[in-house]
DNA sequence: GTTGAAAAAACAGAGGA
DNA sequence: TCCTCTGTTTTTTCAAC
């Protein structure tokens, strides 16, 4: 892991469908040498994927929100949890409450009446997102 | 936004790297096709960006945590945040704290070092977290 | 890690349901 | 309007160095 590397993994983070032809460009070293390393920095599981990011609002989920809670049933919620498109990510923490989730709703209301549904007691007031100022930072610095 | 739709956001938001030519096969469209829906996902604002995603602890950051905390200026910690390499998510939120953010750290003892260094009152014991049972599953369901 | 040729993919145009 | 087909350009892959 040298500053090329890190300059790999600055750019595929803004840009993660750029050519490698363009990339090898920008940091001026060839393209099966360029090939190589981004197929090892795969390989030792620095990235792990590629996602393409989504605007949720054009998908009609106007209402984000985090929740705390607790639960006895790890397991079961678990479970729940994988198949309920409402919760995109799930933490298990430190505290009081144990779990943290992450909603993403059409509404205020769909979001109480998913709470509801959920099994889970002790939620804390959902956390409300009202402006998000920026999210998924990059790991590595750009200016490398 | 059809079904074909739903279908190149869900596959292209588990390998956003993936050739358009192999896209078109899978969902069984000429290149051409999809090709043009992308450019509309990504001119409607539908898709935001791509992006590849890091392993924190192959990076050296072994600690993450959400931080609920207040401040009065929210301007100038806007401008510090965004400076701030630790800070990766910053959400504006309703109730007694207003803002919430997720940081990463190399370990526990750069957490309580970083949390000193800000400019912020009234900051939530941080919730560490243990695990990470999912992150950022796909807005859309990939079985449409 | 570099160069250069072959294969594959992306792009841009005309034509058709 | 949206899709398909075809030729051109770009990118990727694979060889040898």
């Amino acid at each position: 892991m040298d500053q090329i590397d890190y300059k790999i993994l600055s750019t595929l983070n803004e840009n993660a469908r750029i050519p490698i032809s363009e990339l090898s460009r920008m940091i001026a070293m060839s393209q099966p040498a360029v090939t190589e390393r981004l197929r090892k920095l795969e390989e030792q599981g620095v990235i792990t994927g590629y996602r393409a990011e989504l605007s949720p609002h054009k998908l009609g989920k106007h209402t984000t929100a985090f929740v705390l809670f607790k639960t006895n049933n790890c397991k079961d919620f678990l479970a729940f949890s994988e198949t309920a498109p409402e919760i995109v990510d799930l933490y298990r923490i430190s505290g009081e409450y144990n779990y943290l989730m992450k909603v993403l709703t059409e509404t205020n209301e769909s979001l109480a009446r998913f709470l509801d549904s959920c099994n889970i007691y002790g939620y804390s007031t959902p956390l409300i997102v009202l402006s998000t100022s920026f999210e998924g930072k990059s790991l590595v610095a750009s200016n490398v």
